[in-house]
RNA sequence: GGCUGGGUAGCUCAGCUGGUUAGAGCACGGCACUCAUAAUGCCGGGGUCGUGGGUUCGAGUCCCACCCCAGCUACCA
């Protein structure tokens, strides 16, 4: 809530496209969501960018099993991802795909980059190893058993020479023990950062950067000393996005680089924590000011799998209580630092508890008696004690959301909740039907739906990023003349709704 | 195997540098109220704080051992 238009550009992990979207994606993308929107209501200058990853053998072989090519097969799952974030309000401004021909400039222009500016960073090797033609991959000593792929028991290992280019990882291990240790903010939670240190302490590799087989792929621009042009692996292809998305090359990619924020799966914290500053350090590039690790969600206590059946159809979950409430659901019961677990059971006593009979039900009582007793207008009043306690625990929202401490969402929501049940006692306790009784209390009667009536307004703007639409409801049925998404956190405690005509319409959150 | 974090009410969890009768939400029981989506408010039952030792006037909170769970231990992304 401090400086205005500051430019604020965050980043989702960009998914592979290689199925269909599930739950985990929309944890996610749910999560980055609600800050992008937390910060435009701040007024911050928003640029939220996600994305699908397109490239590589098991893309391809997907597309091959299904007798496609591989820039239809990408063509259909990114219409499938598409659908979905519009599905989950999904405020992006930008999606980005590895096939796009300006993403595959950029990383072109990267690769040139770095083998100009740091030339001793890209070398050849050759590797050797185990390579199973069914993965078309080498594998490690950990997979192979009985001298099998364990994935393809009926195929023969072939040893295998391939000569790669690899990338000089390890020329950046201080670089990054500075980056991480120096900058606290850098890479959060706490956890996730000594995890990386421990794998600074361990010792680096460097990691290899092309493919001999690997055909669907963005060509390595740099010419192999036996003329063979190999394919980009996906640290140079996928991770590049968040720069190429802002235009790189282009001299007005500064515009918008480096990122305030990436948000990424525990899974692929290396990537982007010790992986991708690397990178950009070694083209003289800035680094992005932070990195965000989030957890899983599981489902019933475990991961979900296909084989096991452990899964969620989105668009039913969503069908079942709305959008708003699976996104409500999500974000309270999962700690965005950690992991969490979805349950129906859980959902339905969320739903019922937070959703229906405590907001949903604060608001549809205040509202009819604004109808019954005002005249459907909300009259003037003065400051009471239900302000003074609301903007303590706004405090405590704006301390769990705006990145000072991490990305607390679900700290967020409690915050909020904790206003809702201080008003739901403040109608007991002011007891507006008995005021309503006596004409000698009109004043206390006005003062107490006035009261009540901003700390529903409060509601809906602090609850904007989670629950967009049913914000939106609320806002709407109180009568509020200017739109929701206008508003801004700094007029929090100025905001008066005097004179606004309620209408009480449905239950926000009907019991089913 | 190594490293890290955790095991506290039926469920999900909070308990900072050790200190009065161990807390919250949900679920459960009783009472009140009637504006409201049989919603809300108030009160209450319920825990040998993973196990076994130890330090201390005093330990959920420190130390040791053990058991269990999760994560990390780099080229699928």
């Amino acid at each position: 809530m401090t400086d205005g238009s500051r430019s604020f550009y965050l980043t989702t992990a960009i998914d592979y496209a290689n199925g269909d979207p599930h739950l985990g994606h929309a944890f996610e993308k749910i999560g980055a969501d609600v800050i992008a929107r937390y910060h435009r209501l701040r007024g911050d200058d928003v640029h939220f960018l996600t994305g699908l990853d397109e490239h590589g053998q098991k893309v391809a072989q997907a597309a091959a099993d299904r007798d496609v090519s591989p820039q239809q097969f990408v063509d259909e799952i990114a219409g499938r991802f598409l659908a979905m974030w519009e599905r989950c309000g999904i405020s992006y401004d930008q999606f980005i795909r590895t096939t796009n021909a300006e993403h595959k400039r950029g990383v072109v222009a990267l690769i040139q980059r770095i083998h100009e500016r740091s030339p001793e960073d890209f070398y050849e090797r050759t590797y050797e190893g185990w390579y199973c033609v069914g993965c078309e991959l080498f594998k490690r000593e950990n997979e192979i058993v009985d001298g099998k792929c364990v994935i393809h028991p009926t195929r023969e290992l072939a040893w295998t020479q391939e000569r790669n280019y690899f990338f000089r990882l390890t020329r950046y291990a201080e670089f990054l023990r500075t980056l991480i240790t120096e900058h606290a903010q850098f890479l959060r939670p706490e956890s996730r950062r000594n995890e990386m240190l421990a794998l600074l302490d361990q010792g680096l590799e460097d990691i290899s950067i092309t493919r001999s087989r690997l055909t669907w792929a963005i060509p390595f621009p740099i010419a192999s000393s036996s003329g063979e042009t190999q394919g980009t692996w996906v640290w140079f292809d996928a991770l590049p996005n968040y720069l190429t998305a802002t235009g790189y090359p282009d001299a007005s990619f500064t515009d918008r680089w480096p990122a305030q924020l990436h948000i990424v799966g525990k899974d692929i914290n290396r990537l982007h924590s010790i992986v991708w500053p690397a990178m950009l350090e070694s083209a003289g590039l800035p680094i992005p000011r932070a990195v965000w690790v989030h957890g899983f969600v599981q489902l019933g206590g475990e991961r979900f799998s296909k084989s096991a059946g452990v899964k969620l159809e989105l668009s039913e979950a969503m069908d079942r209580y709305g959008v708003d409430a699976f996104r409500y659901f999500l974000m309270r019961e999962v700690p965005f630092d950690g992991d969490g677990n979805f349950s129906w059971e859980r959902f339905e006593e969320r739903y019922n508890a937070d959703l229906a009979n405590a907001w949903g039900n604060l608001a549809s009582r205040s509202l009819a008696m604004v109808e019954k007793y005002c005249d459907a207008r909300v009259p003037a009043g003065p400051r009471t004690s239900l302000d003074d306690s609301d903007a303590i625990d706004y405090d405590a929202y704006h301390a769990a959301m705006d990145g000072r401490n991490g990305y607390l969402l679900h700290e967020g929501l409690k915050a909020v909740w904790a206003t809702i049940a201080r008003g739901n006692e403040y109608v007991d306790r002011q007891a507006p039907w008995k005021l309503a009784k006596d004409p000698a209390q009109r004043e206390a009667l006005d003062a107490t739906m006035a009261a009540l009536c901003r700390h529903l307004a409060r509601h809906c703007i602090v609850l904007f990023p989670f629950m967009p639409g049913k914000a939106a409801e609320l806002w709407a049925a109180l009568g509020a003349p200017m739109p929701l998404a206008d508003q801004r956190f700094d007029q929090l405690a100025s905001l008066d709704c005097a004179g606004w005509k309620v209408s009480k319409g449905a239950g926000l959150f009907p019991k089913t």
